[in-house]
DNA sequence: CTGAAAGCGCTTACAG
DNA sequence: CTGAAAGCGCTTACAG
């Protein structure tokens, strides 16, 4: 790739007016610049982001930790990330978390050798150590933190409401009638304890409680969400609603569900928490709330953005981790129906009527 | 961020003394040497990673031109890249196409600025126009295809055996007394180009042509996708079995056939092709063609580092463009069974012993 | 064993 | 209007 060293040669001008003409700067003579841009253009020049960087000791880019960008949810939150970024040109350099943890790979030292100028740290499966809590206090550029609060007290964080949005799915099934409510919770990350503190005081607010038997917990991946689902939904008596952690373990529940010979909704109402794009599209589609990942992705993006730039001015106000949690919506699908024994005890025509 | 100037000054050395001490060169006192090394710990010493880029013409980094990170097929694709990046400790700097592109962002500028080292294009939806090749010919780095082969011609390919694996599907169809058969399409892209041939082929071996009202193209998200399955599956006659394109048209298809009251498989067979996580995991399980897309992505990278070390030496072999497609195997789940009429037409009982 | 010199590609004052 | 000088952070010969 040609440099400014080569267009003053075949210019014959010095690198400093090459630098002048190119950056649109004034000082130089019309003819000259004329020659230069030509030249420039001819030969395709494109100035080095390297120098810049090590010249405003900003490179524009961000590094995004990003645990499973195979799975709905982290691909989601990626795409509004990416977005995020791209509004404000920053560039992207994308590592995958926990494989890099199980490697050892010190992320943290690579992203400081690149110089990026922020962190979005969006959750790992395990939990980092605290050898790598105290490796990220080290790293003295903004981080954001996304999702799961596991260090929110140290860093900007932007997720969801999560017990605004599980208290509403409670809600949800006590009108439709439900009292034999089961759960698949998953308390190994934040949001996942805060949905089920959510859950539990809206039911004991209308006096109910669930089963030990009902309840069960999951760990991230279908086969584990799959017996857990199974292992409930094979009790008699089963539960008439089974609330999920999140869409992913709605979607086992369903599997397992079907493999009974369970029917849902009309013998089961199952509910989810995420709403990706898979749950609107299965069958029947899926009750559960809108997170809207792409827009927390997004907005951690901006927040990172927005510390990126606060830090570059020396008026230096002491940096506040922020905590930012964006609303979430129910969206009632065809997942949830009223409970079986309403239906029983109600009359069949009233029903159809009213569903 | 402290750099060897500063070290320099504390050690009361030459900076290229720090740096033979950093880089493990041998001419330096093992008391200098030790001192040095202690400062760097101390004040956590990061060598400038920027640095080595603009010296030795490598970034250790390669761009990743992503459409749609946001699905599945996209996510796990990127999880490949990401792992046959890692094995070689190269990083990467992640875009979205797509978006890029109706922004008018011109992605191969900002990548030339950036001096990645290569370029994994992982085709978009709209293909790219004439001009965006003309830029791509005029980026004088590697360039790796994945998945799509719109230019194959010019550049370095990795993809799947698309045309066995659709093959496959066919014989797989035929086996079970399948006749009536119904094909979802994408002519937009070549590996629908490539599937619709062989499905057709292997079907006119055995005399069995898919008639044009069930024959409809589809081009991508799922809204359309489920329009043409509808309106092929609300035809009577109706085929006893609906091919897809992919397993993302598979799950419309399911869909389209839950809210016709069709049942899957008795009343229909479906079968995908890519084999995401999710076939496995519906219900009923998707019969689909595994291309191992990780698998596929791993490889592009691998490939890319390879092209990217060639390039290095200066020998300089004029470079063949490779095309690498890895081979498929199908997965027959619940998906597919007996076509109904031989079931009707055949005794049952020897039918549930065969099936 | 150590450091002055030159260079990577560029920008920013500052003389002329 | 133009360019010599110094600097960003580092490495690589090459004197001493």
């Amino acid at each position: 790739m040609i440099s400014m060293k080569q267009i003053a040669n075949i210019c014959d001008v010095s690198v400093p007016t090459v630098s002048k003409a190119l950056s649109n700067r004034p000082a130089v003579n019309p003819q000259t610049r004329q020659r230069i841009l030509q030249v420039a253009k001819q030969f395709n020049y494109r100035p080095n982001a390297l120098i810049h960087g090590i010249q405003r000791g900003r490179t524009m880019t961000v590094a995004v930790a990003c645990n499973r960008i195979d799975d709905p949810f982290g691909s989601q939150m990626m795409q509004g990330i990416l977005a995020g970024l791209h509004e404000s040109r920053y560039e992207c350099l994308l590592f995958n978390w926990d494989q890099s943890v199980r490697d050892g790979t010190r992320i943290l030292q690579i992203i400081g050798e690149r110089r990026v100028d922020g962190l979005i740290l969006f959750p790992p499966e395990e939990l980092p150590t605290a050898d790598y809590m105290e490796e990220l206090r080290a790293f003295h550029r903004p981080i954001v933190t996304v999702d799961q609060t596991f260090a929110a007290q140290d860093f900007d964080f932007v997720g969801t409401e999560d017990g605004p949005g599980m208290q509403a799915i409670a809600q949800h099934l006590l009108e439709l009638g439900h009292q034999q409510i089961g759960h698949l919770y998953n308390h190994t990350v934040s949001t996942g304890q805060t949905r089920t503190q959510a859950l539990v005081e809206t039911l004991a607010d209308s006096g109910i409680v669930i089963p030990r038997v009902w309840s069960r917990p999951v760990i991230g991946h279908f086969e584990d969400s799959y017996t857990q689902a199974s292992a409930i939904l094979s009790q008699n008596p089963r539960p008439t609603a089974l609330v999920c952690f999140n869409d992913h373990v709605a979607m086992a529940a369903y599997a397992a569900a079907y493999d009974l010979g369970i029917n849902v909704p009309r013998d089961l109402s199952i509910t989810g928490f995420a709403d990706l794009p898979e749950a609107a599209t299965m069958r029947p589609a899926l009750t559960t709330v809108n997170q809207n990942v792409p827009r927390v992705g997004q907005r951690a993006a901006q927040l990172l953005i927005e510390k990126i730039e606060q830090a570059q001015q020396p008026k230096s106000t002491p940096p506040e981790p922020q905590s930012i949690r964006l609303p979430v919506e129910l969206i009632v699908r065809g997942s949830t129906e009223q409970a079986p024994q309403i239906k029983n005890t109600t009359s069949p025509i009233l029903m159809k009527g009213s569903s």
